[in-house]
DNA sequence: GTATATGCAAAGCATTTGCATTAAA
DNA sequence: TTTAATGCAAATGCTTTGCATATAC
C-alpha cells in the first residue's frame, strides 16, 4: 500500500475489518469521509455520495452517519449555529482550529494542553470525560 | 444596593445604562437571564416569562435573543445538539463544564489555561479571536 | 407623531420516524 | 431464508420571516 492510498483509506480500512454489513450506500458514505481535515454536513455527504451512488437517499445518509457515530468511527462536531459537522477522525485525540469567516475547519494536535485542567473547586466530584475545544479566529486568506 | 440584587440584576443594570427601548417584554426577558450560572433555551426563557408577563410570544423573545446576543450582552452557547443556550455572563471571560447525564451547565473560570495555545504550525497566519473550551464528564449528584 | 417593538401564523432548515420494499449474509 | 438496510414521505424540533397592530419615546 503506498501513502496516498492509506491516506484516503482510514475509515473505509477500519470498517473492512469490522463485521459491519457493507452496502453500496455504505461504503459510499464511508470513502466520501475518508480521508484528512474532513468535517462534512450530513447534506454535503449526501450530495458527494450521490455522485458516486445516485440512489443513495437522504434518510440512509442519516442513518449510517448515525450507526458510524455509534460506533466511535464518527466524531460529530457542532462548530456553528446550523448542521452538525461529521469527522472521521474519531480515533485520535485533536482539537478543531476555525476560520469565523470563510468556515474552514481544521483538525490540530493538542499542544500545551497538559495543564488545561479543571479548576479545584470544580474538580471536587466531578468526573471529566472529555474537554471540546475549539479555536476560532481568521484564516491566513481571509484575515 | 445589597448583596442579593446585585447578583440578581447583572444583565438587568447594565441595560438600565445603556439607551435600549425597555419594554414590558424585554424587561421580562432580562430579568429571566439576570443571575449568575443562567443557561437557558428560548423555550425555557418563553415559559419563564410567561409566568411573569402571560401575553409574551416567542417570537418576541427570539427577537430580544438575538438583540441582545448582537449587543454582546449575551452568548449562544451550543452545549448539545437541539437548542442554544443562553449566558448573561457575556462580559467575564469563562469556560464550560457540563454534565453529560443531567445536562447542568456551570460556568467556570479559565485555570491553568496560560499555556492553552495555538500549536506552533498553526499560528502561522491565524488571527486567534476567541478559544471555546467544553469540560464533559459526570456531576457528583449523577456519577 | 413617528419610529420601533410586538404577535401571529406561515415558512424554513436540520433531523427523525414509520413503514413497506429490497438486498446482504 | 432471514435479518437488517434502504427509500420515501410525513412529522418533529428549533428558529426565522412577513406583515399588520400596538406602544415607547
Amino acid at each position: 500500500m503506498n501513502g496516498r492510498e492509506e491516506e484516503y483509506s482510514y475509515l473505509l480500512e477500519r470498517l473492512r475489518r469490522s463485521n459491519w454489513r457493507l452496502t453500496a450506500q455504505r461504503r459510499a458514505v464511508a470513502e466520501v469521509l475518508s480521508g484528512p481535515d474532513i468535517h462534512l454536513t450530513a447534506e454535503e455527504v449526501l450530495s458527494r455520495a450521490k455522485e458516486v451512488l445516485p440512489e443513495i437517499s437522504r434518510a440512509t445518509v442519516y442513518n449510517t452517519l448515525k450507526e458510524l457515530t455509534d460506533r466511535g468511527e464518527l466524531e460529530e462536531v457542532q462548530i456553528f449555529p446550523g448542521p452538525v459537522h461529521y469527522d472521521p477522525n474519531a480515533v485520535v485525540r485533536h482539537h478543531h482550529l476555525v476560520c469565523s469567516r470563510c468556515g474552514k475547519i481544521m483538525d490540530i494536535q493538542p499542544y500545551g494542553l497538559d495543564s488545561l485542567e479543571l479548576p479545584p473547586e470544580a474538580r471536587d466530584g466531578f468526573r471529566l470525560e472529555q474537554i471540546d475545544v475549539i479555536f476560532r479566529g481568521m484564516c491566513e486568506e481571509c484575515a
